[in-house]
DNA sequence: TTTGTTATTGATAACCAATATCATTAAATT
DNA sequence: AATTTAATGATATTGGTTATCAATAACAAA
């Protein structure tokens, strides 16, 4: 069994906490370094405290353009991803996609990633 | 109009795409110097002769665990990814995967990426 | 062939996101 | 208040990848 590992209320956590946990845009963690900057946070510390919240399921990761981008929103779903303005945005997963599974090859599946990529209708 | 790019047909450009050509195991381009570098090739030129060739259509590149790995299967499929020996195999797109393209918000899609993630029967 | 042009090469410096290190600070407990 | 120790911030380090540049070799022209 797991029990979900002590943590601190620092100030470092709070602001890094308020400052994610609204947000639908999936910002780096260089972002909200950059908007906790005033504050005199640590760079090292908005790394940490980001993966200290995937690591108790209060974020999700979204990998692109070769950084990891984080999200609150948790639950299964997809996104659409704007090649010129870069935005990623939320989209409901199919409620069909578990039919679009491998059922071949006894693979078991934890998880669906499912990424449209293309212009948002802002950019065209 | 876009014409192809002239390339010369180094030695180094046959290593490499003789190399991945026929590869099925998505693999990144370290992978690809360890096996060439009994013939003297340099990293670089690895690299570069990769994203020549992506360039030029031949390969697709595929993003998993923070580095990129390539790919000549270049028609549109999807990928399942064993977590436990990261093997990232080939799998049919679903015919029907445009159906559940975002048809609101006049998003113009160019891309589907979709990628299970879970265990294959070998690591079970 | 020989020559000239220039894309390509290999070594390596530089880049950048992310992590590791460590002395100091400050939550939480006693 | 004193004690314990997780967390912090500065910064060194890591690892994948790209940029730089003198030397080389593919290709075209003569
Ligand atoms: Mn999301
Ligand atoms: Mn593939
Ligand atoms: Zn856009
Ligand atoms: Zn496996």
């Amino acid at each position: 069994m797991s029990t979900k590992k002590l943590r601190r209320y620092t100030k470092q956590r709070r602001l890094v906490h308020d400052a994610i946990i609204n947000r639908t845009d999936h910002p780096t963690a260089k972002e909200i370094f950059n908007e906790l900057k005033p504050s005199g946070i640590g760079i090292a510390t908005v790394y940490r405290q980001l993966a200290a919240m995937v690591e108790d399921g209060i974020l999700a990761t979204v990998d692109y353009d070769s950084e990891t981008r984080y999200d609150p929103l948790t639950s299964p779903h997809a996104h659409i991803v704007c090649s010129v303005c870069n935005r990623i945005s939320d989209i409901e997963l199919p409620r069909d996609v578990n039919d679009l599974a491998p059922e071949n090859l006894g693979f078991e599946v934890n998880e669906i990633e499912l990424t449209w990529k293309g212009i948002c209708n802002n950019c065209q």
